[in-house]
This record gives C-alpha cells, structure tokens and sequence, in this order.
DNA sequence: CTAGAATTCAAACGATCGTTTGAAGGTTGG
DNA sequence: CCAACCTTCAAACGATCGTTTGAATTCTAG
C-alpha cells in the first residue's frame, strides 16, 4: 500500500493512462493502448485497479493530493500576513498547478486531463472531485471575499467562475498562443501564468 | 440538398448527436444511442452523412455557419461607427454565442460540444474548425489591435486567448454556478454574459 | 398507373471494447 | 526446500462498436 516504486506496474500504467487520456479522452482511449504504452499485461489494470473507472479516478487522486496541498499551504502562507494582496492569493491558487504542469514526465498531460474532466459532465467524476477536493476551493473563495468586500456574495462566485474558467482553459493549453522557437518551456508556462494572474486580479477588482 | 425540413431524418440524427455529444463526447456516443434517440435506423447515419466523422463535422457547420455569420455582422455594426468601445466588440462576440445557447432545443447542448472540441487535441477536427471559422477570429482580433494600441501584438493574443477560454467555460456551463429557483434560463444566460463582457474588458484594458 | 430513384429496414460483418479466468512465474518467510 | 502468497501472462468471455449489405418500402416524375 505504501510502496510506491518510481517505475512499478501501477505507476507505469498510471502514466500512460495520463498521457492517453489527455489525447484521447476517457472513452476514447482503450485498456488495450493503456497497457501496450505501459508495457504491461492487459489484465493489470483490473488487477491492481478493479475496473477502468477506479483507474480514471487514481489517475486524479495522484496529482490532485499532492496539488491541493501546496495550494493549501501557499493559501496558509499568504493569509498568514495580515495584509495580503489579491495577486498574492491568485498566485497561491495558479503557481502549484503551473509547477505541476511543469513536473517533469506527466505534469503537463494531467492538466489536460484535468480539463477533460470538466467538459464531462459525467455525474460519477464531478461527484467524486467535488467530494474529494472541494474543500480546497470553498477555502480559498473565503480568502477573496475578505479582499473584495464590495461584491456580494453572488457577484464574487461569477467571477471567481470565470477566472476558473480562463485557468482551466490557459494551463490546458487550449488556446492559439504556441511557445516560440529557443523559448523554453518554463519560460513559456511562467508567462503564461503571468499574465492569467494579471488578467484575472483587474477583472476580480473591476 | 436544400430542403431542411424541421423533422427530417437528417435533422432529427443532428439534433440527437448534438445532444448526446454533449453528453457523453464523440468518442462515449455510439452511433446507436444516436439513432435510437432519434428514432430513426442505424443505417441512416451513413446513409445520409456517410461516416460517424463526417456527421460530427455537419453538427458543427450546422450551427457554425449562422453563429460567424451573425458575429460578422455585429462586428462589422459596432466597426462602421468612426469609436466603438471595447465592450461594444466583446458584445459583438459574444451576444450571438448567448442567443444561440437559448436557442430553443439543441442550442445549450451546442455550445457544450464546442467545448468538447477544445477539450479534444483531435488534430483533424482542429484543421477543420480552423479552415471553415479562422477567419472570424482574426476579424475579431483585428478589431481589439485597433482599440488596445497600447498593447503589443504577443500581449494582445495572449489576453484573447484567456478571454476565449472564460468565454467557451462560461457559455458550456462549466462552472459551480447554478441558475437560481424561479430565475428564467434566459435570464441566467444574459446575466452570465454581462458578467463576463465586463470582467473581459476590465482584464483586456488592465 | 407505373418505372425508377430515394429512403428505410433488419440483419450481419469484422473489429475492438472492458472484464474474467486459470495457469505460470516470481518472491518471501519459516 | 517448500508452502504461501503476489504478480504476470495468454486466452477467451459476451457486449458493443462503426460500417456494409441487399431486400422492402416510400416517394416522385412521366
């Protein structure tokens, strides 16, 4: 249970789903791709993971454990001064997802995956990332409703939407900006994140 | 060719792929939920569209072609005047998206499967959206490098590439926002996207 | 009315899907 | 060494996938 070897049979099988999930979708890639990636026997999904689905979702809980908890401490980090600015929260939330989309192996391909979970509206998935990890978001939109008390409550859950929207959309690179040529692809993510944090503060401020 | 009659078979197959794409993506909808929700025979898929692909395409030019043309021409309404504003563009842009997801039947699933497609990397579906509906955007794109001088080209294509990511997440319903009892759908939609035309603007003028 | 085209139909094609099975291989503690 | 696991393996299960076929049916023009 607690064994966790870098290349074992179930992280190896945890990475390729990642890789085929975020190109292929959920239904679209097969067990069978899964595996041959892996370089595993088809059975050994359903031997250490019970069924497609309880891979789908150890493919979440994997990323997101370690995701929320950098969020939540960088959230404890700002909050801890009394003073904190609205970037400064935004930061909290949006650098630990770009440090994950810039793990080596992996990172950049659960941001996409991430992404495909919310254009499924699939009951089963929302329901398990709405109970496993909406803490973390109900933490953090206290934390802009103390630095925005001009909205209400409802105003503020509008754009805090939005702005879940555009990171969602921008981490998953979804969009038409490609990475120049000799840029790096740190480089690339971190002015990304810029820019989303720029954008997001004037639009929370108004 | 250019008889639509409202309840054909072809446009009873399109409404119900629309629908059930939206739902389950183009990968997890067979061909056989199609027809059957449509009550129609399986056959009739390839009969009448020829491949499961090609029907996917015809969802799309079906709603596509009517949502640039209205957005062309509300661009080029707000452009004729010698000073449109910034939300005047972003309103040209986004309005008809709203009108289309209130459509009645089939126009909310759209907007979902539009978001899908982002959601997909499909390379031939990319290519096909390109061809048919680049040009619109780069209308569009054209028309804020006229009103944001101050901002450099890169800088403009990035903040357009978040404003296109809230936009798609926001109209498919993405978020945790949910329309209030007695609220009327339209009444949910035209909120939403004044909320969004403001936040965009204020992020796209900084 | 009727010949011919257009459409619908039930049935089947081979391929691939997620899952299960039972035997073979490998590892570990007594 | 051997008995007890734990893991891997090839093979097969029934179900479902997109697509095709050829006959039955409906529509339409002369």
């Amino acid at each position: 249970m607690s064994e966790a070897p870098l290349f074992s049979t179930k992280q190896r099988i945890l990475g390729a789903a990642e890789d085929l999930f975020a190109r292929h979708g959920f239904a679209g890639a097969s067990l069978r791709q899964v595996t041959t990636a892996a370089n595993v026997n088809l059975a050994a999904v359903n031997y250490h993971f019970g069924s497609k689905d309880k891979l789908i979702e150890e493919v979440f809980r994997r990323r997101l454990d370690e995701l929320n908890a950098r969020r939540m401490a960088a959230l404890a980090c700002v909050t801890a001064k009394s003073k904190a600015s609205l970037e400064e929260v935004l930061d909290a939330f949006i650098t630990p997802a770009l440090e994950l989309s810039l793990d080596r192996s992996g990172g950049s391909a659960f941001v996409r995956v991430l992404a495909r979970a919310y254009a499924e509206h699939n009951e089963h998935l929302r329901k398990f990332l709405s109970d496993n990890y909406g803490h973390v978001l109900r933490e953090f939109a206290g934390a802009f409703a103390k630095l925005l008390p001009h909205l209400d409550k409802e105003e503020l859950y509008w754009r805090l939407d939005i702005v879940a929207g555009a990171l969602t959309y921008a981490m998953a690179d979804f969009g038409v900006i490609k990475r120049r040529h000799g840029q790096s692809e740190r480089d690339f993510r971190e002015r990304a994140a810029q820019h989303l944090i720029r954008f997001a503060a004037a639009g929370l401020r108004e």
